[in-house]
DNA sequence: TGCTAGATTGACCTTAACGTCAACGTTTAA
DNA sequence: TTAAACGTTGACGTTAAGGTCAATCTAGCA
């Protein structure tokens, strides 16, 4: 049976899960990306699924090609509901903007996508043509 | 109306077209990604439309994540027909290989992008609430 | 013929995002 | 209680992907 999940975790444990290093979440934390839940007496930096969680989000926007600096100063929207109306609509404004580039990036790979499975097909047929005319 | 597409172009208009720079252009050929069509004797680059075309297969390739040197090592298949059936079976496992990393890379966007579309839906009704709570 | 915009090479510079290493402290299972 | 595994800070290094600048040359239109 696989090891159960702890509540809370020390760095390398969170780094595991969220398949980086330790030293990324460290770098995470000094441009302000995320901070543990707590800190030891002993130094060492606690977490919880919380900032896993987090780290995951952070990987999204990555991949959706934000710098780490842009992120940091977006992340919070993710994860506090924000002040006022005048704050949500803001808040709105950027998840649009998001989603609209979300969408921009996965029609550009949808296109990738197409293309590749007609350049195998063909592929597949030089390959079959080959082995039925020369065996 | 539009100016005429020409059919050569040199370094400039090849960039305007595939939206980098004249610099990005030579980096490539650099690190061998893409050649001229023609040199002419002034030294100046022409390009055609397949030079055009695979500028702009390098930029999906790197959407995917791939870096240039990766993309260096696999470019040509894009390119040029494999010889010999051992060719088209290893164009064929790079190509699968390129496919599902597209796929797997999609999918998470789209789990971004469902995501997105809900806390959107959630600040919206946030922000609804707000305005008929407190006119 | 003479401008102006664009091209050439070469060299050095920059930036983001970590990697690596040293010197040292902490945890925890044996 | 000690050894192995893990964590800490600090500092420096690395790599990819171009940016920038200078000095010089070319194209092509008025």
């Amino acid at each position: 049976m696989d090891a159960a999940e702890p509540e809370v975790m020390r760095i390398g444990e969170l780094a595991r899960r969220a398949e980086v290093t330790p030293r990324t979440i460290r770098h995470y934390e000094e441009l302000g990306l995320l901070s543990p839940g707590e800190r030891a007496s002993s130094g060492y930096r606690y977490y919880t699924e919380r900032e896993l969680a987090r780290l995951n989000k952070i990987g999204q926007l990555k991949d959706l090609g934000l710098t780490l600096e842009e992120i940091g100063s977006v992340i919070d929207l993710y994860f506090t509901d924000p002040t006022g109306a005048q704050g949500k609509r803001k808040v709105l404004q950027i998840l649009r903007g998001h989603l609209s580039q979300t969408q921009a990036r996965r029609e550009s790979l949808e296109r990738f996508e197409r293309e590749l499975k007609e350049n195998i097909a063909k592929v597949e047929r030089l390959l079959a043509e080959a082995e039925s005319g020369q065996p």
